[in-house]
DNA sequence: CTTACTACAAAAAACGTTTAACATAAGAAA
DNA sequence: TTTCTTATGTTAAACGTTTTTTGTAGTAAG
């Protein structure tokens, strides 16, 4: 390792015998030079295993080609899919990407917002965090580059946002569970305070509605989105007289809880109680029984998401019309059944 | 967004009324700037909102305080981990990271490489690709940056490098199948020409020869990592009529296809076959019963890779003496134990 | 009253690119 | 021949920092 200082394009012009302006042109693609001149100079650059130097490229072209991808939580697996979608895609169109997690936490997240501003990145792609940016929130659309929210909408914030249709989420899981008959049902979700739980439920609730039942409010549990929430969610929904016949739990942090809880107590699934959950899940199919989910379009989310984000950049820099207007993007989930949901069995 | 142009230097030495060199020292903490005028500069910088451009400052000053984290395959459990642990460190550091994935793909591999070059990053932390980096040996050893290999290590090259040590790991779980009186033991492995499967074997096998047995060789599968592969092998061992008692997966997308092979056959573990996996996987507390596994020490890993490289970093800049030699650090394995391994019963 | 030193601050020179402005030669039109 | 084009190259000026060099008071020593 550490091979000396590498060659700047000077040398590779010393080296072809032209100026430098004729490598950086042929090494760009960008004005007329002759075919011979381009082979000298592209065999000089070869021969010096030349590598422009980025740094000094952006400070003269003003685009860095980096990307800022601000991850609220790394160990939810869902976000990570979209990290590795979002990464392979911005790859592909000659973009890097800087990661950052901020762990859903706020303080973290403005330093990383910070060094993303230093860093003069061409766009950042946030998962924002759950709490804290309301007072932040004016950092985030004052942003002076790009930027795009996703899975978390912002509201009053005049960002491009990507999401779930999570109405529509709630709705499928509802539809879900009443075919099979189900109609005391139990929903574990976080706070309502969180527009995700909060429409995630109302989705659920009209579901239950367009067929006539109205949902029980003391079987719907309202706490945070940690495992441990989930699972003494479950215990104290398992252990009323009037145990609901399944149960919808809306994170896949509250799922783990929720599957924990219910082992411990050796109800079988989906027997004694129906379970549905959101996202897939690494392991969704190899618990026994699998688990039917409800899951957003993760592949989608994270196409949208990059080429929103291109686009708006490409805008960005021809000055087209900056003022088109906020791109709210909201996509379609979709219902996995597996084995953790069956039909309702008349209760002796 | 797109709040217009960011404040340069020179506006901050202008409303602060000094000269640049002034703002530089002031915010860098270097030189003598007296009292007076560093609250001033200060003051102009907040009202600016004044974001230095990393571009420049890398560009005079030669370091990017940007560390490429190159990863074979996103997708697996174990190394998201690390890079989720190493991100956090890095950034505690003040290094920025810009994540690539090849996901085992040499080609990909190279095209980050040469990325983070041209980005001049300060340090690579690279988990090699399983394949394919035969010819580009030299390219990965020539890079003129630190650079330094995580879990996969690469025989013949002067690169630090920090890997589990791997024998330990498969004696560990000898060991413990040794203890439950198992004799007649699968292996489910990749190919042996990769030296992580060679080395769990290895051990794995001295495992048992120190309490006197000999592994049965027509029990182990040596095919690849796929979980595929994993199904496949499995059915093989299951379905010979001097079946296992007890199954050794080396790593986890093996694990995964053991577990649905064995869930076709219907076979009940631990009674009927007890099974040992590696890593801990986020699952791996959730299926029943509860995956008895061998872990490799992540965080462990992960804070004496960012520490070393960044040691060597600092050794770079300083001009130290660069040639100590290679720094392999090997570290230990643990066994973690579930439901899924227990005493093996007499044959009736 | 010089001279020497100290303590700051300012001026200027890099760093490696891209690109706008300028040169030069060859051929075409006059 | 002279003058315009055209086609291709080169020169030089940025880009925003850091850092070395130079400058200027003010104070102490002679």
């Amino acid at each position: 390792m550490s091979a000396g200082p590498l060659p700047t394009i000077h040398e590779v012009a010393r080296l072809a015998g032209v100026s430098v302006a004729t490598v950086s042109k042929t090494l760009n693609r960008s004005g007329k030079v002759s075919e011979v001149l381009q082979e000298r100079v592209n065999a000089a650059a070869q021969k010096l295993g030349y590598a422009p130097h980025a740094s000094a490229r952006s400070l003269r072209s003003g685009a860095t080609r980096i990307l800022g991808l601000l991850v609220a939580d790394l160990a939810n697996p869902y976000f990570l899919r979209l990290v590795e979608n979002i990464e392979r895609l911005s790859s592909a169109a000659g973009y890097s990407v800087i990661l950052c997690n901020s762990a859903e936490d706020p303080a973290r997240e403005e330093r990383h917002l910070a060094m993303l501003l230093s860093q003069r990145a061409d766009g950042a792609i946030v998962i924002p965090t759950r709490r804290g940016w309301n007072g932040r929130l004016a950092a985030l659309s004052s942003l002076p580059m790009p930027g795009i929210l996703v899975d978390r909408r912002i509201e009053g914030l005049d960002l491009d946002s990507v999401t779930t249709d999570n109405v529509a989420l709630g709705r499928l899981a509802a539809e879900h569970l009443g075919d099979l008959g189900h109609r005391r049902v139990g929903v574990i979700m976080g706070s309502p305070e969180h527009q995700i739980a909060r429409h995630r439920l109302d989705g659920f609730r009209t579901g239950f509605a367009e067929r006539g039942v109205t949902l029980d409010e003391r079987l719907i549990e309202k706490n945070n989105f940690s495992e441990m929430a989930g699972h003494a969610a479950t215990l104290r929904l398992l252990s009323r007289s009037d145990r609901p016949t399944a149960i919808f739990a809306t994170n896949n942090h509250l799922a783990l809880g929720l599957l924990r809880a219910v082992g411990e107590r050796g109800l079988s699934i989906p027997d004694e109680l129906s379970v549905i959950a959101v996202d897939e899940l690494p392991w969704a199919g190899l618990v026994r029984p699998g688990l039917t989910v409800v899951t957003q379009p993760s592949e989608a989310i994270a196409e949208t998401t990059v080429s929103t984000l291109l686009k708006r950049i490409s805008e960005g820099r021809s000055g087209m019309n900056e003022d088109d207007g906020e791109r709210s993007i909201q996509l379609q989930p979709a219902l996995v059944v597996r084995g953790s949901t069956a039909a309702i069995r008349e209760q002796p």
